[in-house]
DNA sequence: TATGAATGAGTATTCATTCAT
DNA sequence: TATGAATGAATACTCATTCAT
């Protein structure tokens, strides 16, 4: 899995061949097929372990932020979203752009599953504080937002981002759901 | 290009070989090559067409939009988005999912683009009634969040989604987008 | 044929598609095969029409060489070789070493079938001041040795030849045919 | 390599394609690239390995013929490029006729460079015995007129030359080649 | 007579997967 | 359990040739 995501970064998923992952492993090709029964399931197992990875990462936050008011709940949902993207951007972005969705890959678990139920779980919690009454609907419009606004500006648009800008982008986000929570 | 997109949309991208494809527009491959130099130019040729179509469909309702006010020019964007979306939206999934970004496929020209120039041109003539200053970066928050809000809404969510709920999203949308313009 | 020629010295034989020559000749593909029954029988042709050329050039000296004391004639004829491989060197190289004589290309006529008939005409005729009895083999030796000799040096040496080395080689390919023919 | 020999022996360049040559080797064309880069390869190394050949079966021969005085040195050389030619004739001329001289296969090594470096050796040991004084020159000559003999002699009279015609032959290229050389 | 779009068999090469050792 | 040579179906692409216009 460490030699498939290496290869995923460095050169891409075309280069990324059962023989040159192993190669890279330092095993043959047929240890891989000890592990792992198809190449599809090897990288399934590397899309979860970065979703593992990520979610591991921003957990703790995450639980912190149930308890936080709206405003800071929101921004700090926000700036963890970012944190996720930051946690390997570069396999990211090759994970999302240049893996074909095609069999077992279609469905694969995103990290955007467990934030959205945490997400619903807090609207539902702070439902007197806001303006909202469909908690599904204003749930997927918060996390697809965030979601978006992080993974665009984290993989497209890093060489303009300062962490100034970073900052002003996590303010603009928090607005904006904010914004739309509390009307 | 028809045949090619509806293998796409029939079957996937992993069985639009060039024989495939050649076999259901009915000639030959040396057809194929005649009119495209190379697989990938068939398919940016497909992705494109892909793109005029929609902005064929959308270009005259966007127009109407830069002159209305903040609240309805917004509703408007976030429907023609909707509608963008509608018009092949299988084949728009497999563009968008199944096809990997390697090589000229990497910076293919998307609808994306021309909605945001529109989107900051609207921004900034109507300035005056916006709580926004920097331009680039609020046509980036909504634009990016308009986008997200439909593509995973139409592409990932159609089962749900009556022609009632889609009005919920409109007015979903529409709130998000004014309340950070206007917030 | 002149298409076809210009490709094989500018391009070489891999480049040399019925289609490129139809292009550069600015008629279609079609209208050679009005001309010419397939590829081989244009290449052919051009063959052949390489080997008049050379004939054309050479045909006058050679034949002024027939009533010369041998000495003289064999300089003439080695002198005649090195001109008739610099007619066009390139062409001649890429007809000699890049087209596979393969089908009716085997047997391509050459300029040496000729060659070799005046010279053993000319062996018959002096044979009295010559000391070899079988003139078939003595032909065969001092033509096969002479086209070998050009033919390298010409074609494969071209750089390090000036044409003071040029002299030394007609002196030296001389001084091999008489010595051979003289004893 | 074996099975690429075979085949463009009995069946030609033409006919040996990669699946062609794994079929007669009894293998799969991925085996085929498993030891061998690309086709292009495999023809060189078939080619190298037809020239060890050649060069196992004459090297004593013409190590022997160093230290031999002119007259006989000569027509032990001659002797052996006969010999040379006649490792595998049929094989040693499609090599000559059928492959394209292209890509790497232009500089292909051939038998003749070392045959060469022997040959100016020995001009050079022996040179107060002979009446020569540019060695590179006089090995150019000596050395492609007994190649061209022997080859044309070997390859395309092959029928016409009972063993008696061979030694006439020998016994020329001698003759040919020392009257040059001592002349 | 000229055209050139259409053809499709054929090419070299790749790579996920297997299995005897 | 590990190996890696062997597999062969599949791929994108070419090009000599044809034939309806």
């Amino acid at each position: 899995m460490e030699a498939t995501a290496r290869i995923l970064v460095r050169e891409g998923f075309d280069k990324a061949s059962t023989n040159r992952i192993a190669e890279v492993a330092g095993v043959s090709v047929g240890s891989l097929y000890q592990y792992f029964p198809s190449k599809e399931a090897l990288v399934v197992a590397v899309i979860d372990r970065h979703n593992q990875e990520i979610v591991q990462v921003v957990r703790d936050e995450l639980a912190e932020a149930m308890s936080l008011p709206v405003q800071k709940a929101v921004r700090k949902m926000v700036a963890v979203a970012v944190k996720a993207h930051r946690v390997n951007p570069t396999l990211h972005r090759v994970l999302a752009e240049q893996i074909p969705r095609v069999g077992k890959l279609e469905d694969v678990e995103t990290f955007n599953r467990e934030y959205y139920a945490l997400f619903k779980n807090y609207l539902d919690k702070h439902r007197d504080e806001l303006r909202v009454d469909d908690l599904e609907l204003a749930s997927f419009v918060c996390v697809t937002s965030i979601e978006a606004l992080t993974h665009n500006a984290v993989l497209h648009h890093s060489k303009t981002l300062s962490s100034g800008a970073m900052e002003s982008l996590i303010e603009a986000g928090t607005r904006l759901v904010v914004g739309y929570l509390k009307g």
